[in-house]
RNA sequence: GGGCGCUUAGCUCAGUUGGAAGAGCGUCUGGUUUGCAACCAGAAGGCCGGGGGUUCAAAUCCCCCAGCGUCCA
């Protein structure tokens, strides 16, 4: 069955109907007898343009969204909505996506699913949130945006537990008397649609609000998940109610801001400013004055009527849309030609799209975001890259960072959540450089692959384009636009090639998502409770009675060495977990002694990996390696220590993207935008070992996962988004606070002492940090002092004088080596000037058969002396027992040795005498073979062929 | 996370079907010049990223690893 029609009293109160859109078949309410289409349809035009249809908000830009979200949370925190602050856009406690795409993604996972508790019940919000689907199609279309704020009002329902705040009625409520009553919308204008909504798993019944032939908002009744058995069917899966009940709105705050503004564009409702310094700097005023018959503000009237009814998205092909939209404008009375209206769009989008992708980079970067080639950081470069290609394609000469710092200020109060603004113009100015690189690259990439290419050509080959963009960064319309400075002249994009390339990036990431699906096995161990994790009571603690729970034999799983697997009531095994390998030690039980080689984490089970079974019900005695839990838990709190001390001493950007620590060292990566010098390095270990002894104790707590976010913010994830409700939390005194579940010490102190022994590359924009601390520091030091005594008795000289010794002996070694070339080549020189023996003469031809020592090198070269000289034509063979036996025949060229022999059948016909063969060209061939004693009788074999 | 490309002299990069490691710039020496970001002659400077394989023979072909770059999730 599919969902019942959404019959409100709110709308029969306010005089709607409900009605088929004879356009899209979409059932829908509106209080207009005379209406047939729903308002979000291929012939619904924007009413607002010019006409604004809210009252009362009389500003522009940043004032004007400042002052619609106040009346929008003001609206709902008097209808008894808790406010809450806005998320991060970097989705950091979600390892599903990167960026916050929607007000209900700062609930999920954990809130959706009913596992925690949400901040405030009912809540609103307005959640900043970037996506990058249709980045594309922003500046073209007039209302695409990468970057917006999602206004909300979310409602968390338990029927079950009869919490129930409120659901449709009083929600389509509260948003009709908003647009109605705050925002001054005529009900004639409004349309509310019925289209469900499914999407990651869950559905509702959803209503989308149109207003003026926009959607300002969707309002959705998430109260249903996908399950097999589920009775509703949506877009072909099958959905069943579930016990959460979910209201997730979401109004689009810069939507709100144009229909107030009634401005051509929604960017110049929201970014005004920027649009006029843009158009002044680009001097668009100039195209625009070109052609004086042509009436420009009529032109960019119609079209902004235009873009509300056609539909632009990513991936729509340029001409096909501009010869569309010529017709269009044409059928208005609105002439135009192609060439002028390129001449007018282009540059037009490119100014529209600037400031939405400053404002994108400004929070991604302000998040604390470091711009890399891949993952989150890929996606800042790939709008840094379109800024400035914009900002090329424009002409501005503006660096990024003065578009930031002009954004900054104007655009977001010069806010921003974490990084400096220092440092975010560091970042920008580093991109910058990146891409002047890539395009300086770029020139010689272009000249190496076009080479076979006649500059006559009038389009370059498809599978040169692909390449070109994947591998080397340049846009298609960029290959054009530099092969032709560089000589192909004539050369141009082949129409439809841009839509091609997007299908076939779209076909590889669906080839990709298909392979990756994974699965892994895992262990049956049915109802046995769960184990206490006694080690969090008392990190210190290396003995504990402990009672058998289970005891099955080990399979597939844990270390190759592990027969079985022990699950016990309680255990002092910390399990691998958090980047933390795993306890060892031992299992105590009477006069037995079994050996725990792992230990593991599932489910509410610490799975202990084990070379012998015990008897379930038993007792045993948890007897932990001491020496390896110290170590692990000295690198563990030291690599807290460390990272507290990058963030105190790099910046807020310093974020963990991942850890490992072992017995043996521990090892740190942080995101950062630079290489670490030693000095750099010197100080966060200087850092790390004041705060060893000037901090005393270290605080360990357990905070709901609510109050834990309250609290500490989204800093608290470094080591990735914890599942559960319960958080707990390490807090080393103001340097580093972090959720983790690792061992640690109670006192820094303990640890001893920390190095950080270098530093090295993961990828763009990630540094690994390699750390030693404790009894592995010292051993640390003890070998490296042993390296260099070890090297110093090599060259038999003091340690100090290592790097001296070294350097001398480097350069001495280059030098004889230089000498002894120079001397084996006076060798041959004299063998093969001193009229020898080895040669004779047949019709004015020197013919030279010698058998030599040496390599293929000194026979190259002395091939080189025996034939160089066009005034004694020379067939030469020279033969060496070097490797499996060598042959090489060298001719005179442009002789008569040439004319009358080929140095490659001269060598297949007496290279079978060695077993091996050979090639080359007709006069220098080579060749080899695996028996040398052959060698004179392949030399004689050469000599009765040329006679000599 | 996936695809693709790159790694050769101090720097920027060529290197064709596997067969003698190159160019330009820079450096050094000598010459020339009132002078030089000029010209002429010459020289030095290379584990062709690392490891394995195929082959008589690998900078070149194949596999693995690393680093860099790039496009897409």
């Amino acid at each position: 069955m599919s969902l019942p029609p959404i019959d409100l009293a709110v709308f029969h109160t306010n005089g709607f109907v409900r009605k088929q859109c004879r356009v899209t078949d979409l059932w829908f309410w509106t209080t207009d007898a005379e209406r047939t289409t729903c308002g979000d349809t291929s012939e619904d035009e924007y009413t607002f343009i010019g006409k604004p249809l809210i009252d009362g908000f009389n500003q522009r830009g940043k004032a004007l969204k400042d002052a619609m979200r106040a009346s929008f949370l003001g609206f709902f925190e008097a209808r008894g909505h808790t406010i809450i602050e806005p998320y991060p856009v970097l989705a950091r406690w979600r390892d599903d996506i990167h960026l916050t795409i929607a007000s209900i993604a700062d609930f999920q996972p954990h809130v959706t699913s009913g596992e925690v508790e949400p901040p405030a019940n009912p809540l609103a919000v307005s959640q900043p949130c970037i996506r990058l689907t249709d980045v594309d199609a922003v500046g073209r279309s007039g209302r695409h945006l990468t970057t917006f704020e999602m206004m909300a009002h979310h409602v968390f329902n338990r029927p079950d537990e009869g919490l129930e705040i409120y659901w449709m009625e009083t929600c389509v409520e509260h948003c009709h008397r908003m647009l109605t009553e705050t925002f001054g919308i005529p009900s004639s204008e409004i349309t509310y649609v019925e289209n469900p909504w499914c999407g990651g798993g869950n559905a509702g019944a959803a209503v989308e609000v149109i207003v003026g032939g926009l959607e300002l908002a969707t309002l959705v009744f998430m109260d249903m998940e996908e399950h097999p058995d589920g009775d509703v069917e949506l877009k072909g899966d099958r959905y069943r109610t579930m016990p959460l009940q979910i209201i997730d709105t979401g109004y689009g705050l810069e939507r709100f801001c144009w229909a107030a503004a009634g401005t051509p564009t929604i960017y110049e409702a929201i970014y005004p400013e920027t649009v006029a310094w843009l158009k002044d700097l680009s001097g668009f005023q100039e195209v625009a004055t070109k052609w004086p018959d042509l009436d420009l503000d009529l032109l960019l009237g119609e079209m902004s009527r235009l873009n509300g009814i056609m539909n632009i998205e990513a991936g729509v092909d340029g001409e096909k849309l501009v010869s569309l939209f010529l017709q269009r404008l044409e059928d208005r009375g609105v002439k135009v030609s192609s060439e002028q209206f390129t001449a007018i769009t282009e540059p037009l989008a490119n100014i529209y799209a600037i400031p939405d992708h400053m404002h994108a980079l400004c929070n991604m970067l302000g998040d604390g975001l470091v711009p890399s080639n891949a993952k989150a950081g890929y996606l800042a470069r790939m709008l840094a890259r379109r800024v400035l290609r914009m900002r090329d394609d424009l002409s501005l000469s503006v660096s990024i960072s003065e578009l930031a710092e002009h954004h900054l200020d104007v655009n977001l109060g010069g806010h921003l959540n974490k990084q400096h603004r220092k440092g975010l113009l560091e970042i920008l100015n580093l991109e910058e450089e990146r891409y002047a690189e890539m395009l300086r690259k770029g020139v010689q990439v272009i000249q190496t692959q076009l080479k076979g290419l006649s500059s006559e050509v009038e389009t370059i080959p498809d599978e040169d384009l692909f390449t070109l963009n994947d591998s080397h960064g340049l846009a298609p319309d960029m290959v054009i636009a530099l092969a032709r400075k560089a000589g192909w002249s004539s050369v141009a994009l082949r129409t439809g090639f841009s839509a091609e390339m997007a299908e076939r990036h779209a076909r590889m990431a669906k080839a990709a998502a298909k392979d990756s699906v994974v699965g892994s096995p895992k262990f049956q161990l049915g109802e046995v409770g769960s184990t206490k994790l006694a080690y969090y009571e008392n990190v210190y603690a290396r003995e504990l009675e402990a009672n058998v729970v289970a005891c099955r034999e080990a399979g597939d799983e844990g270390p190759s060495e592990a027969s079985w697997v022990v699950v016990l009531d309680q255990t002092l095994f910390y399990p691998e977990g958090g980047g933390q390998e795993g306890d060892r030690g031992h299992l105590v039980s009477g006069e037995a002694t079994i050996t725990v080689l792992d230990t593991q984490k599932q489910g509410p089970f610490v799975l202990h990996f084990t070379n012998a079974p015990v008897e379930a019900g038993s007792s045993v005695t948890c007897v932990l390696d001491w020496h390896r839990r110290k170590q692990l838990m000295d690198h563990h709190t030291a690599v807290h220590i460390v990272g507290g001390a990058a963030r105190r001493l790099l910046g807020p950007h310093i974020f963990q993207a991942g850890s490992h620590l072992s017995e043996e060292s521990g090892r740190l990566d942080i995101t950062h935008f630079h290489r670490l010098t030693r000095e750099d390095l010197d100080a966060l270990e200087d850092m790390a070992n004041e705060v060893l002894s000037t901090v005393s104790n270290t605080e360990k707590s357990e905070l709901n996962r609510k109050d834990a976010d309250l609290i500490h913010g989204f800093d608290l994830y470094q080591g990735g988004a914890p599942k559960g409700d319960t958080i707990r939390i390490l807090k080393i005194a103001e340097h580093d606070t972090q959720a983790c579940g690792g061992t640690h010490h109670d006192e820094p102190g303990q640890i001893g002492s920390i190095r950080v022994v270098r530093s090295t590359a993961v990828q763009d924009g990630v540094e690994r940090l390699h750390i030693v601390a404790g009894d592995a520091a010292m051993a640390y030091a003890r070998s490296q002092d042993e390296l260099i005594r070890a090297s110093a008795e090599v060259f038999g000289v003091h340690q100090d004088d290592l790097p001296k010794a070294a350097s001398r002996f480097f350069k001495e070694w280059k030098e004889q080596r230089k000498t002894i070339e120079h001397l084996e080549s006076e060798i041959v020189r004299l063998r093969t000037t001193g009229g020898s023996d080895a040669s004779t003469t047949v019709d004015g031809v020197r013919m030279v058969v010698m058998a030599i020592d040496g390599d293929l090198k000194s026979m190259t070269t002395m091939l080189k002396e025996l034939t160089l000289d066009v005034n004694q034509p020379t067939v030469a063979v020279l033969g060496s027992p070097d490797g499996g036996g060598k042959l090489m025949i060298g001719i005179t060229e442009a002789t008569v040795a040439a004319e009358r022999y080929n140095a490659v059948d001269l060598l297949r016909s007496i290279a079978h005498h060695i077993k091996g063969g050979g090639g080359g060209r007709s006069t220098f061939a080579q060749g080899g073979g695996s028996e040398p004693e052959g060698l004179g009788a392949a030399l004689d074999a050469a000599r009765s062929i040329l006679g000599g």
